[in-house]
DNA sequence: TTTAAAATTTAGACAAGCCTAAAAAATAAA
DNA sequence: TTTATTTTTTAGGCTTGTCTAAATTTTAAA
């Protein structure tokens, strides 16, 4: 049985891992826990003599098949709990996160199948964030980020990368959301700044936003 | 902000002084905690000293006006989460102890309120529990311990004293739960033995059995 | 009411998970 | 390639919540 510092370590490490490939930095890993790399050094190598990641000393660490396991059924509980949620408990999408991180280490294998089963067995979370099956299995999506878009190409949002609420209310008051069709009308090239359609209205967006939006271009 | 020991801690003291009156001793905090006294006194220190008990060495803890409120709010959702995972989840009565112990320790007063919501505002959990409603009102209900009837009283079932696994499938088997009619048939006045008619079948019973049966008579 | 038993508290220790400060290794710069 | 900087690890400590063993207080019995 895990911990929950040590499922939260777990996660953290799967993530970075996704993002920026293996062998992930002590460092890396201190920053998203939001503790010192001591405190990192530490759980890692606690982890390791469990071997849920393997670890060579100033070498980063990288999960074994047992730690990815142990992640993605945490992100997966995570992601079922944030439908529930939005779809049941009507939270909007920025105010869940908090939440299903408590409710991400609840312990009952029972509670998470029949909990997939009452919401209808989602594919994808609030902020498009697709949700591992039970064995693991995360259907790959083909997802572009608006930024690699250029003038004129066009898609539907699909996803967010950053999903800090205030990113998310951002996109609210622009009525950016799951489903939206997004069209580059303008494209800077020296700043990478854009001018988009959002059903029949324009927007100026910087890079930092078209940077964090997922489409699926049409 | 309480930890989770503190918490759970809290929700014992409360549940044996409402079983046995105030002033609680360490022994059966200890007991009920599955613990040593000696942890016990450690706790009821700290709790003195954050003052949701008052407690003088060796006389016993009792919950401050504090305390007892934190109680009750873990109390009111432990209960609410009972009922999701019978009402939406398709739980049985007996299986949703332990979950609801973990649950019941998620920090979010707009979750609690949504799912109350969610829930219809329900008066009793599927134990026949009372729910506190936010402010931490419980509604008195008469009702009676079934061992407590005379021959030929009756009464409808409304809760259980015990709810192990255990006690919920024996009474399963017999068809007995909350909404039950039962009928005093037979009281054997040495051991306190009983046979009892439910919907048109008798059972015989212990005493055990008929001291964790709450009735409403009628 | 003095003694025996039971209940409770204190003392000292330990694991988990964090910290600071210092040492060691790896990487970047000169 | 030697030096400086950054990254990572180690050493030692702290808090929470637990434990055992011993001391103390209360309660029950003789």
């Amino acid at each position: 049985m895990f911990t929950l510092a040590e499922e939260n370590y777990l996660k953290v490490i799967f993530h970075l891992e996704n993002d920026y490939g293996t062998g992930v930095s002590t460092n890396a890993i201190a920053d998203k826990m939001d503790t010192r790399a001591s405190s990192a050094t530490d759980m890692i190598q606690k982890l390791a003599d469990k071997k849920v990641i393997s670890y060579k000393k100033y070498k980063g660490a990288s999960l074994t098949k047992k730690g990815k396991s142990i992640a993605v059924n945490i992100i997966r509980k995570h992601r079922l709990w944030e439908v529930f949620l939005v779809e049941k408990l009507d939270f909007q999408w920025d105010e869940v996160h908090e939440i299903a991180e408590q409710l991400e280490h609840i312990k009952s294998d029972e509670l998470i199948q029949r909990l997939d089963l009452f919401l209808g067995h989602p594919d994808f979370d609030p902020h498009g964030d697709p949700i591992p099956d039970k064995n693991g299995y995360i259907k790959p999506t083909e997802k572009k980020l608006l930024s690699k878009l250029k003038k004129n190409q066009q898609g539907i949002c699909v996803g967010v990368k950053e999903s800090s609420a205030k990113f998310l209310q951002y996109l609210d008051t622009r009525k950016i959301g799951i489903g939206s069709s997004i069209k580059v009308i303008e494209k800077e090239d020296f700043d990478q700044s854009m001018t988009i359609q959002v059903s029949n209205k324009q927007f100026f967006i910087t890079k930092q936003i078209s940077e964090n939006l997922y489409l699926k271009t049409i």
